[in-house]
DNA sequence: GCCATGATCCAGTAATCTATTGAGAATATG
DNA sequence: CATATTCTCAATAGATTACTGGATCATGGC
């Protein structure tokens, strides 16, 4: 049923296919790829930029992102001495997205990951993404944007304004002081929106949070506001 | 802003977060384990069965299962002296098939191997899943599972007949003698509906492929026959 | 209890992957 | 052309993984 003939033989074309897939398996296979990636799904990053991000060497990071392009998962753009490294295809946030439903419904771990940083203090309220539009269309709440500035002009939510988390506390009078603020930042394991609802707090005001990026927000099929064009 | 103190740093929640979702890809960081999700995908197999099907040692195929399993993507069921490996979760399906949807976009050695197997004779034309439905509705064409049986009894498309690759060529005159086939297997990386084509056509009839197999049908949200009630 | 079967576990080797270091391209500036 | 900046590459050592063959475990039949 299987012989060693020179062309392939159903068993080396099968090993073949499944090898190409490994390639994008195996590029995703490690921890700080995973991030990197993840952070790329917010706008394209220098070498350096995303080092710092994701708490690696300079040497190290470059070493992860050569691995993700011949994997053909990112692409780069050169501009002088920087070097801009982007997705190379919306379809890897897609994987991103299935790997990370699928942790959220068959891993305890991360949940209990979530609860032991935020001490499993539900002061963080949170609201769908169904939710979020009926409360906007009523007027009822204000959307913020907490990410750096470069990535609101990347792409935001409609409607969102943005205050950096770190500019928040001496920005807090931009917002309507009655108002119930919905915070969001990268997605759901960013932090940075939990940062600011704390701030919120802090200062007596009442805060959401909405635990979808733009990157997800994106793949629902939603409109996202600047950057990119899309339609 | 960050400390080493003992509850989680940000840099600690980011890691431990990311090293979870990281025990999914790694799981998957394999062209053997890839293939037994895809196997799978059909429905449950003994180990054995496995082993065979993927060409491995039993001792193999059953330590990849373990780390499968020990990543949440598997379950099993013993049933006397034989266990019975399932995914754990259909949205396994659904991260095989956004890597396999990437590949297709980004890794042209893909086709270059599908093409060299094939002999890139193009005299596989295929159909896809909506010009199944209104050629079927139109009552242009007879469906035909090819996979062996327990798979089609697991489930399989609506109004297709059975008859394994294996038998085709003893039960050519089971199909109407005038009718165009559309053969159909596992999905677009099974070859046994290359093999029925080629039956097909050496005796005279026509025939096309469908490249989706159940698992990709069903995750497109069409219905599936028989197997697991799912509405 | 004993045996056969299906599966798992274990030890050892080879191969692969990762992080680190330091050297070295590529590009811009003066 | 010299120099600084940003990034890549090569070499190394340490850790992890893949596969094999043999031992062991779990279950069901006798």
């Amino acid at each position: 049923m299987s012989s060693d003939a020179a062309p392939l033989t159903a068993r080396a074309f099968k090993d073949a296919v499944y090898e190409q897939f490994a390639r994008i398996t195996k590029a995703l296979a490690s921890p700080v790829r995973l991030e990197i990636v993840d952070v790329l799904a917010q706008g394209e990053r220098t070498v350096d930029a995303l080092a710092r991000e994701v708490g690696q060497s300079l040497a190290n990071a470059s070493q992860h992102l050569r691995s993700l392009k011949e994997a053909r998962l990112v692409d780069t753009r050169r501009d002088g001495t920087f070097v801009h490294y982007r997705l190379a295809d919306p379809q890897v946030i897609e994987v991103w997205r299935a790997v990370r439903a699928l942790g959220e419904r068959q891993l305890a771990d991360i949940e209990r990951t979530v609860a032991a940083y935020l001490g499993d203090a539900d002061a963080f309220e949170s609201v769908t993404a169904d939710d979020l539009q009926r409360r906007l269309a009523d007027g009822e709440v204000v959307l913020l944007d907490v990410r750096p500035d470069a990535e609101y002009r990347a792409g935001h939510l409609p409607g969102a304004r943005s205050i950096p988390v770190g500019e928040l506390a001496d920005r807090l009078a931009e917002l309507p002081p009655d108002a119930t603020v919905v915070a969001y930042c990268r997605g759901p394991y960013c932090l940075m929106s939990y940062d600011a609802l704390a701030i919120l707090h802090a200062h007596g005001r009442r805060g959401l949070r909405l635990a979808e990026g733009p990157p997800d927000w994106r793949a629902a099929g939603r409109p996202v506001q600047g950057g990119p064009e899309r339609g």
